[in-house]
RNA sequence: UCCCCGAUAGCUCAAUGGUAGAGCAUUCGGCUGUUAACCGAAGGGUUGUAGGUUCAAGUCCUACUCGGGGAGCCA
C-alpha cells in the first residue's frame, strides 16, 4: 500500500510542478480558495510545497465531478489528475487541466477566511493558521536556516553536542527559571546550553549545541519566547577576535544561504531583500561599548554603565546596514563566568551582536574566564554554590585552555530574515507568557 | 511587577447620548479565464461581565475579566 502512487501516477510536489509541463500529473492536497465562474471553477490547491491551480471546465469533465468541485469548501483535501499546462493567465506560470477530481474529505467551515484576522484570534488558531501562504512561508525559511546553521558547522569541523534540558541549577543565576519536579527533586528546564557546551569543548575541541531553551522571564513583547532555540558554538583554544570572526561568517552564511534558496518564501512575505544584502558580506561593523556610549550621546534614558535597553539597541544597529557587534561591556553587568580584559579589568571581553531594523539582539557571546582560582572566586561573588559549580570549575584544573562561544536566537533570527513583526510567527507553535495553547 | 491601548454579527471593523450597520465567511441565484474574482438576494446581535449617571447608554463613570503593545530581563 501506498498514498504516493495513484491510479497509476506518483504524486508530484506543486513546487516542482514546472519539470513536469505537458505531462499527466497527481497532485495531492488541501483546497486553498476557490474563484468560481459559472461554469468555469478555478481551485487553489496547496500541498505544502507551493500552491497551483486547477481549472475545472463544464463539458471536460465529468458533469459530476464539475458538480462536485463546486461544491468544494475552502480547505477540503483534494487529489487531482490532470495535465500540466503552461499558462500565462495562472498564478504560478503553470495549472493542472484535471480529468480527475477526488474530495477526499470536505472542510468544515474554514475558520481563517480570506480577509484580515487579528493576531489574537490567529493565535488561538495556530494549528490552523501555519496553512496559510505567509506562515508556510516563514517556517520554509526557519527550516532553510536550521540546515544552513548545521552545514555551516558540519563544513567546519564542528560536532553536534546537545546540553540536557534538566538542569539541577541555575547555569548563570540570573533569569528566572522554569520549575520541574525530578522525581523526588527539584529541577529546572534549561536556559542556556553553554556551561554543558564548555564541557565539550574541552572534550571534542569545536562544538555546538542547538536546541530548545526556556527562559519564564514574564517578558510580553514582540521579541520574547517563554520557549525558543538556541545555537550555542564553543570552541577551544578560541578568544574575543576569534569568537567575532566566526560569529559573523556564521551569521553571512545564513543569510546568504536564505537569500539564494528561498526567494520564493521571501516575495511571498514581500521582505525588502535589499535590506538583507549588505549582511551576505563580511567583516560587519564592531563597535566597543565605549564606542556605542557616544552614539548614544544625548539621550536621557541611558546612564553611563548601564547595559543598554531595546530602544538603544534599535538605535545604534539603525546606524549600520549590517548586523553590529558591540564588544567589551562593563564586567559588572555580565555573567559571572566571562574573562575581564586583561588591558582593563572593569570590562569584560564579551559581544552581542545586533540586528538591522530593530530586530535586537540576535547573538550574545564571549570569551570564558579559564583561570580556577579568578573563577571560583567569582563564583563566591556572585554568590552562586560551589558544589553545583565542581564540575564547572574542574575544566579549569585538567587543562584549561582559552575559550569562547555564543548563542543565538532562531526565532530572532527567523524574524530579522522575513521581516516578521512578531517572534511568535518564526515558530511553528509559540510559548508565551500566560500562553500555551494550542 | 509597572505603564499605555482595546473588547460591537463566525472574522475585520463602523455607528453626534436618540430605530445596531458594512465587507468577508455561510446559504440561494447569475456568469467559460478568475488572480483576496465579480453581480443580486437571504439568514446572522442580551454591544466582555457587574454596577452606576440619564427621560434615554454600544457611546459617559466605577470595578472586574480577558486580550494587545511597551518597560525591566534577555536570544
Amino acid at each position: 500500500m501506498t498514498q504516493q502512487t495513484y491510479r497509476g501516477l506518483r504524486a508530484v510536489a506543486i513546487r516542482r510542478l514546472p519539470d513536469h509541463v505537458d505531462q499527466e500529473v497527481l497532485v495531492q492536497g488541501w483546497l486553498h480558495n476557490k474563484r468560481s465562474k459559472g461554469k468555469l471553477h478555478f481551485l487553489q490547491i496547496r500541498d505544502g510545497t507551493g500552491l497551483v491551480q486547477a481549472v475545472v471546465a463544464k463539458g471536460k469533465i465529468d458533469e459530476a465531478v464539475f458538480e462536485a468541485a463546486g461544491e468544494l469548501t475552502q480547505e477540503s483535501a483534494v487529489r487531482v489528475i490532470g495535465k500540466c499546462v503552461a499558462d500565462e493567465r495562472a498564478p504560478s506560470g503553470v495549472e493542472i487541466q484535471p480529468s480527475f477530481l477526488e474530495c477526499v474529505s470536505k472542510s468544515e467551515e474554514f475558520p481563517i477566511t480570506k480577509k484580515e484576522h487579528g493576531t489574537a484570534f490567529l493565535m488561538e488558531h495556530r494549528h490552523l493558521w501555519l496553512r496559510s501562504r505567509k506562515q508556510a512561508a516563514t517556517m520554509r525559511i526557519r527550516n532553510e536556516a536550521i540546515h544552513a546553521i548545521r552545514d555551516f558547522f558540519y563544513q567546519r569541523d564542528f560536532y553536534c553536542m546537545d546540553s540536557p534540558m534538566f538542569t539541577p541549577n541555575a547555569c548563570e543565576g540570573t533569569s528566572t527559571l522554569f520549575q520541574v519536579k525530578y522525581f523526588e527533586d527539584q529541577a529546572f528546564l534549561t536556559q542556556s546550553g553553554q556551561l554543558y557546551g564548555e564541557a565539550s569543548a574541552m572534550a571534542l575541541g569545536k562544538i555546538y549545541v542547538f536546541g530548545p531553551t526556556f527562559r519564564a522571564e514574564k517578558s510580553k513583547t514582540r521579541r520574547h519566547l517563554t520557549e525558543f532555540w538556541m545555537v550555542e558554538p564553543e570552541c577551544a583554544y578560541y578568544d574575543l577576535d576569534d569568537v567575532m570572526a566566526l560569529a559573523e561568517d556564521f551569521v553571512a552564511n545564513i543569510v546568504t544561504r536564505v537569500l539564494e534558496r528561498c526567494r520564493p518564501e521571501l516575495d511571498v512575505l514581500e521582505r525588502d531583500v535589499s535590506k538583507l544584502e549588505p549582511s551576505t558580506s563580511t567583516p560587519y561593523p564592531r563597535v566597543s561599548y565605549a564606542e556605542a556610549e557616544k552614539i548614544l550621546e544625548g539621550d536621557e534614558t541611558f546612564v553611563s554603565g548601564d547595559d543598554f535597553g531595546a530602544p538603544h539597541e534599535t538605535k545604534i544597529g539603525e546606524r549600520f546596514d549590517r548586523p553590529v557587534m558591540i564588544h567589551r561591556y562593563p564586567a559588572a553587568i555580565k555573567a559571572f563566568y566571562m574573562k575581564h580584559d586583561p588591558e582593563n579589568s572593569d570590562l569584560a571581553l564579551c559581544v552581542d551582536m545586533i540586528a538591522p531594523e530593530g530586530y535586537g539582539e540576535m547573538i550574545g557571546g564571549s570569551q570564558r574566564e579559564d583561570d580556577y582560582e579568578t573563577l571560583i572566586g567569582r563564583v563566591r561573588e556572585h554568590e552562586l554554590s560551589e558544589a553545583d559549580f565542581r564540575w564547572y570549575l574542574d575544566l579549569r584544573r585538567f587543562g584549561s585552555v582559552p575559550h569562547g562561544g555564543f548563542g543565538l536566537g532562531l526565532e530572532r533570527t527567523v524574524a530579522w530574515l522575513t521581516g516578521a513583526e512578531h517572534l511568535r510567527e518564526c515558530i511553528p507553535f509559540p510559548r508565551m507568557l500566560y500562553k500555551i495553547y494550542p
